[in-house]
DNA sequence: TGTACATCAGTGAACGCGCGTTCACTGATGTAC
DNA sequence: TGTACATCAGTGAACGCGCGTTCACTGATGTAC
């Protein structure tokens, strides 16, 4: 195939970053270019006409799972009407269910690429800005009268990674409701409606429907 | 160099597992054979004369971390004594220091391998018994008398990974002391002195000295 | 205890493979007249 | 509006490199007598 129009390359560019973005959370940026562009549906060779190397798409993808709405935002419908509380536990039944530890890609980059870059100090030191406002604007979302809302999110994270290693053993359900627990200290009920509902239905893990 | 002893053999087949463990729980199990075996001071061929595969090594890695004493165990000399209560505090303050955070190699395998094992279903299924009995222990060792610790291993996991993905930010400390106030439910003044304590003084991270 | 020989841990070159990246080429798009 | 040509997104073969793994070789260790 010979050129492309102007507007179809700048769609196939973020098609490749949305792509790469979902990728990244799931398996790593281990991902290859040519998996990814196979992916993509377009040859590894014309990665390099969009971009100046992998290190400058990771850093994009990165910076477009912050920015991309239906990334695990900390935004709920719930929050606009001013009931906060509801959207916090909206937030946290969603962070914490099945659906969410199953699907890392469409899942909240914190989680997403804190292995990454907690790994690789160049990536951490060229994503910093962009990582360290979506972990302070999560927490702000959680807080509430006399906490800044930082433990929680860790309580959040932690219950995440750990139950996405023991996929397959009870221990890794066990995780996610224990968390939910400590915080909505709420009983088993509610949590378990939520976690069934948003494990069926594959809604959009902002807590959108 | 020719044959060495059987017992030198062993001796270097130790090294190559406790080397591969500490490597892989700071810089992932990417990492590779050849780099592993200069770090232990032999040639790459002779890794297969001890192991069968990289697979192989990985998984018997992943069990030595449980099991060497020096890896972030949960035991504390003031449990011993009974006052369990002393050495779940002990025990918090070690795991939220800045030293465990800087020394992934050295600090608790649940952390150092969740990310390989959420990412690699067959690398987890091979680990799974041995993995799932270290996050048991673990949150057993943070148990009170309402709480199966399961939650507070949660928030622990999670603010190590974070404060390790911001490392260089000061965001980093305020994750690690946010989970400190958190689990301890005391002010910042003790949580600040085991903190410059253990990061000045590179003790065991087990709360050993 | 001393000698002769088989064993096998460690060496280092080599293997096929997939990685990130480059490049000559294609041909529809976009532009100049 | 129609024609002529330059542009450049996408193609696919090729590059050097490091990966996991194999293998012929070495020579001190371990053993048999």
């Amino acid at each position: 195939m010979g050129r492309v129009s102007k507007a179809q390359a700048q769609e196939n560019r973020q098609h490749v970053v949305a792509t790469a973005s979902r990728m990244f959370r799931e398996k790593g940026t281990v991902v290859s270019i040519a998996d990814l562009m196979k992916a993509v549906g377009l040859t590894h060779g014309a990665f390099y006409k969009q971009f100046a190397s992998k290190e400058d798409l990771v850093d994009k993808a990165i910076a477009h799972a912050f920015e991309d709405p239906t990334a695990h935002s900390p935004v709920t419908l719930d929050e606009h009407t001013g009931e906060h509380e509801a959207a916090r536990r909206t937030l946290i039944e969603n962070y914490l269910s099945i659906w969410h530890r199953d699907h890392a890609g469409d899942g909240c980059p914190v989680s997403g690429f804190a292995a990454d870059l907690g790994r690789d100090p160049d990536q951490a030191a060229r994503s910093q800005q962009v990582y360290i406002n979506g972990v302070r604007n999560r927490a702000a979302r959680l807080a509430t009268g006399d906490d800044d809302g930082m433990a929680q999110l860790c309580t959040m994270v932690g219950a995440l990674v750990l139950a996405r290693a023991t996929r397959g053993n009870p221990l890794s359900e066990e995780l996610l409701q224990a968390a939910r627990t400590a915080l909505t200290e709420n009983g088993t009920g509610q949590s378990d409606r939520s976690n069934a509902r948003i494990d069926r239905e594959p809604a959009g893990p902002d807590g959108r429907r």
